[in-house]
DNA sequence: TGGTCGCGTTGACATGGATCAATTACGTTT
DNA sequence: AAACGTAATTGATCCATGTCAACGCGACCA
């Protein structure tokens, strides 16, 4: 485990200009799956030209909920959560970040979340400004754009039944499942499934508690749906059960 | 009250051509807090023509979950309700719909909630096939709708923190303050608040029974936060408490 | 006028998950 | 290898909210 990190924002690596070299892009393993995928590759080396890229070491701050909404960001590796805070300090994680999300859909005056990174991460960041400029000049990236921000909204609402409406058990099925899925869209293995976020941050995810969380994994272990043998991992026993958990039959 | 009604989508009603007559939009209350909001007069007309005046009582269904996607909504009167359910009938309510809202931002394959007029309601229907037609011709809808699915994903982020983490005080709190909000923005009494669903529908959206949303107001009403004199009707007497309560101090 | 129905309220009791409290497992440092 | 710190697990108990039940009220109807 790595040293506490402190909750500063890390500062941008030096970026060359495009016209120096290659654009950074061009060798982009997440690009596929990112906004940039709908680019042509002249209007990648225009989007990448506005790119700074940005390293976050583990429990490092990318963004306070409450300060000035200004820029955007493209995750191109690890893993960050998304949470609010009540002032007595209960938390919500609202939602994780790999590798191809696009973070700054949801907009308001300030931002309305705070991001930090779980493990080391890196990811492309663009002024909001310019992002606008862009997409008014780019007809694709417009579209991409309320593409995304429409299955984001499609998305949600599954998360919201869950808090809603679904036990423990049907949370964290639902939780497993949806890992697995997301892994897969990027391109990753999708049994066993990476769990790289604590209990602690699957709880406040979940809107539950770490101790429930554990109760839980625990018993979809013993009843055989899962196996909990590697760390930070989770295998699928029985996927057609934990898909009748994950749904409430 | 009125009687049970039957549960299919009402039928269009006639709509004469704009040749004709005036476009309906002309004289539409809501038009300036609705999407149509963004467009010129000469665009407005070409957005009228390619809607249908659609006209629902109370239990009517609009749209239902798992139906294919083919259409889009801008309410204009009464009050509905989105909602996914579980196989064994539990019930999410994951939005109400008042006067001036779009109903189509969030995109799947197929719908992923149904909607049903809660009190007799009007809305204008357009084909999507027909809005993304207008949206790639109409820089200023393109622009309208992705800033309200923009504002809608930063909204959704207070309904998770709610669900997940909030006590029931705390989510009727937030409930009546988010209605007399809403009523606001659309140039309505704000104080006191129309409540137009049932308790069964609040519990239903905010993650409750119905006996612990009525006990609940009840409890806001002896502690003097709200009074309850006139049915359908919330009046704030205390706003500050209130909003204490809704935030969780 | 009385009857029925749907909704809201209130009370009594049950329970799923929270809270509090050890204990264990594991990675890091010395 | 020992010592330490953090996270995960497990157990015991508690409580906020769910469940079940009774009742009241107003709308509508016969």
């Amino acid at each position: 485990m790595p040293k506490k990190a402190d909750n500063s924002v890390a500062l941008p690596l030096a970026r060359p200009r495009s016209s120096d070299r290659e654009s950074p892009c061009a060798a982009c393993k997440v690009r596929d799956f990112a906004v940039c995928g709908a680019l042509t590759p002249a209007e990648l080396d225009q989007f990448g030209d506005a790119m700074a890229t940005i390293s976050l070491s583990p429990g490092q701050h990318l963004i306070d909920e409450g300060e000035q909404d200004s820029h955007i960001f493209s995750i191109t590796a690890g893993c960050l959560k998304c949470y609010k805070l009540l002032p007595d300090g209960r938390r919500q994680i609202t939602g994780f970040l790999f590798p191809g999300d696009f973070l700054g859909l949801a907009r308001s005056k300030t931002n309305t979340s705070s991001v930090e990174a779980i493990t080391a991460s890196t990811m492309c960041r663009m002024q909001r400004t310019e992002l606008d400029l862009l997409a008014k000049a780019i007809p694709n990236l417009q579209n991409r754009l309320h593409e995304l921000a429409s299955e984001a909204l499609a998305e949600v609402q599954g998360q919201i039944l869950l808090l809603g409406r679904k036990t423990a058990h049907e949370r964290v099925a639902t939780f497993i499942l949806m890992l697995s899925r997301r892994a897969g869209e990027r391109a990753q293995t999708i049994n066993p499934v990476d769990i790289p976020m604590s209990r602690d941050d699957i709880g406040d995810f979940l809107g539950l508690t770490t101790e429930t969380v554990s109760r839980t994994f625990s018993r979809l272990r013993k009843s055989g749906l899962i196996g909990m043998d590697k760390d930070k991992k989770v295998e699928i026993l029985n996927l057609e059960a934990l898909q009748e958990t994950a749904e409430g039959f």
